[in-house]
DNA sequence: CTTCGGATTGGCT
DNA sequence: GCCAATCCGAAGA
C-alpha cells in the first residue's frame, strides 16, 4: 500500500477539484464521501486566503500537495482544504459537503438533531463532523485504497490521523460559482455531484450584490 | 495596539 | 430575505 499523494491530484486546484469528488476523507472516527468542493488558488485569486502571499495563518496552503489547511470561519466553524499545489505555491480545494459513510453514530453525536443527509452539508458542518480543530492545520493526508468503511480502517474518535481514499467510481460532476465569495464570484470553481442530497444550498455573498 | 471583516450557519420575519 | 453569533489574524494607525 502506497500512501503518497497521487500525482493526478496534484497541481492546479481547478483541475484537481472535480477529481476529488467521490473520494473519502477520514478523521477522528468519521468517514465522509465528498459530494461538493471548491477550488482556491494563490496570488491570482482574490477570494483565496493565499491571495496576499504566505502568512502565519495560510502557511499550510504553501506546504505542498496532500497537506491540510484548516481555518476558523466567522469564529465558529472549522473548514478544511486539501492542498494541491507544489511546495512554495498556493492552491487548495475547500471540502464543502459530503455524505457520512462510516462513524455515523459519532457524526450524529457531533451534530445533534440533524438529519443524516445534512450532517456534513456545508464546510463548517463537514469540519464539525470530522472533529477538526485549528491544531490540525499543516498536517498531511495519508492516502489509502477504498473501501474505507470498516472501523478497523477509520479508527475511533481518538484517532487524529488524516486519511484520504481517492474516488473509486466515476461521478456526474456539475459546476458553478463559489458559495459566499464576494471577490471573483464569477469564476465557476465550485464542483458538486449531480442530484446529490448532501450538497449545500447555494448562497451568494452579501458583498457580491 | 486597535480595528475590522470573513471561503458560515441556523433561526426568525 | 435578514441578522446575530464569535474569534482569529491581517491591516492600518
Amino acid at each position: 500500500m502506497s500512501d503518497a499523494w497521487p500525482l493526478e491530484l496534484t497541481g492546479d486546484a481547478v483541475s484537481v477539484a472535480p477529481r476529488l469528488l467521490g473520494g473519502v476523507v477520514v478523521h477522528r472516527g468519521v468517514a465522509v464521501w465528498l459530494s461538493e468542493v471548491e477550488a482556491y488558488t494563490g496570488a491570482d485569486d482574490p477570494a483565496s486566503h493565499a491571495h496576499r502571499g504566505p502568512t502565519a495563518r495560510n502557511a499550510a496552503m504553501f506546504a505542498g500537495p496532500g497537506h491540510v489547511y484548516v481555518y476558523l470561519s466567522y469564529g465558529i466553524h472549522h473548514a478544511a482544504n486539501i492542498v494541491t499545489a507544489p511546495p512554495g505555491t498556493a492552491a487548495g480545494v475547500l471540502l464543502r459537503a459530503g455524505e457520512v459513510v462510516a462513524g455515523l453514530d459519532l457524526a450524529r453525536r457531533r451534530r445533534p438533531g440533524v438529519v443524516d443527509a445534512r450532517l456534513a452539508s456545508g464546510p463548517g458542518n463537514l469540519g464539525r463532523v470530522l472533529g477538526l480543530t485549528l491544531d490540525t492545520t499543516g498536517r498531511r493526508f495519508r492516502v489509502i485504497a477504498a473501501p474505507v468503511t470498516p472501523v478497523a480502517i477509520i479508527g475511533d474518535e481518538r484517532d487524529d490521523s488524516l486519511l484520504f481514499a481517492p474516488a473509486g467510481a466515476t461521478v456526474a460532476v456539475r459546476q458553478g460559482p463559489r458559495v459566499g465569495v464576494g471577490a471573483a464570484h464569477e469564476r465557476p470553481w465550485r464542483f458538486w455531484i449531480a442530484d446529490d442530497p448532501t450538497v449545500s444550498r447555494y448562497r451568494r455573498a452579501a458583498s457580491a450584490r
